[in-house]
DNA sequence: CTCCTTCCCTGGGAGC
DNA sequence: TGCTCCCAGGGAAGGA
């Protein structure tokens, strides 16, 4: 599904097809559209010319150029576990049909290109930003924590997100308030890496810990960049490649399976709360004891 | 403010 | 073959 390398992996592949092209016509087929009626938003829309793309957290961004005397305006994409967004050149075979059935939005550009919007679950949306009407941008994308690859990322930034909190660390990386992008699959991974129990007490954790965390999540992500995203179950790019990451996860979907540490040869674990679940090597990744799990009284 | 629960939705796989 | 059951899970909302 969709996380912060998948994102950067759709944001690139899209970006020579789209950047600089002018959208003809919108066709909007299920109204998934946060904050606008179908009408409004087809209007708003055509006649526009794609000026950018951007990545944040695991919002996508069109921006998009004035029209008609109105302001410039963002489009805005969450796509959650299921969703897509595929470019099409003119005369591109159809798509799988169960692609086809849950398409919910396409763009018709002036190459006669199309950009298609699926989402085989239906829990994405669509938001459209006019100028500077800030308040019509996603909650989440507003309240978006720093991103994890940026330079200003530091192990300090993280820690004093962190150690605020005394949630499982596993939550609270999941939480995007904290750091953008991270999803169900990389907060294992960098979890893994970084030799922390997923049900670890965020405030717990000790600053060589943080420091190893931090170091996890920026290989583990990068890496996954350059591997093109992990495709579980449904992730293609916006050309409708496939990624390559899962073929270097070390546990998430891996239960019953050996760790693969050099040397350990733990089994790996499934741990399920609240409908969502964890995987962890239970020698690499020490649950705490009571002491250790600990936090101070006042945060 | 944090933390916890519930709900949203459909495809795909397991089991019979 | 066809049915039922269960699982995947990010974010919004609401209550403690």
């Amino acid at each position: 599904m969709p996380e912060l390398p998948e994102v950067e992996t759709i944001c690139r592949s899209l970006r020579p097809r789209l950047v600089g092209r002018s959208i003809v016509s919108v066709r909007v087929i299920r109204p998934f559209i946060a904050n606008r009626s179908p009408e409004e938003f087809a209007r708003e829309v055509a006649g526009r010319n794609i000026e950018d793309l951007s990545r944040h957290g695991k919002y996508l961004l069109l921006r998009l150029s004035r029209a008609r005397g109105s302001a410039p305006a963002d489009l805005i994409f969450h796509l959650m576990m299921a969703g897509r967004l595929i470019h099409r050149p003119p005369g591109a075979g159809p798509l799988p049909e169960v692609v086809a059935r849950h398409t919910h939005l396409a763009l018709i550009l002036d190459d006669q290109s199309e950009l298609a919007w699926a989402d085989l679950r239906h829990f994405g949306r669509v938001h459209l930003v006019v100028g500077d009407a800030r308040d019509e941008a996603p909650r989440g994308l507003r309240n978006l924590g720093p991103e994890p690859l940026a330079g200003d990322f530091t192990p300090a930034v993280l820690a004093a997100r962190l150690l605020s909190r005394r949630a499982p660390v596993k939550q609270v990386l999941l939480d995007q308030r904290v750091v953008a992008g991270i999803g169900n699959i990389y907060a294992d991974e960098t979890l893994h890496r970084a030799g922390i129990h997923p049900g670890r007490r965020a405030c717990s954790l000790t600053s060589d810990e943080v420091v190893a965390l931090h170091a996890a999540i920026g290989q583990t992500l990068s890496e996954a960049i350059a591997c093109r995203g992990t495709t579980v179950r449904s992730y293609v790019d916006g050309a409708g490649l496939p990624g390559g990451f899962q073929d270097r996860l070390r546990v998430y979907g891996r239960a019953g399976e050996a760790c693969l540490r050099p040397g350990c040869k733990a089994v790996v674990e499934r741990l399920r709360k609240g409908g969502r679940s964890s995987h962890f090597c239970p020698r690499c990744q020490r649950e705490g004891t009571d002491v250790r799990n600990s936090c101070p009284d006042r945060l």
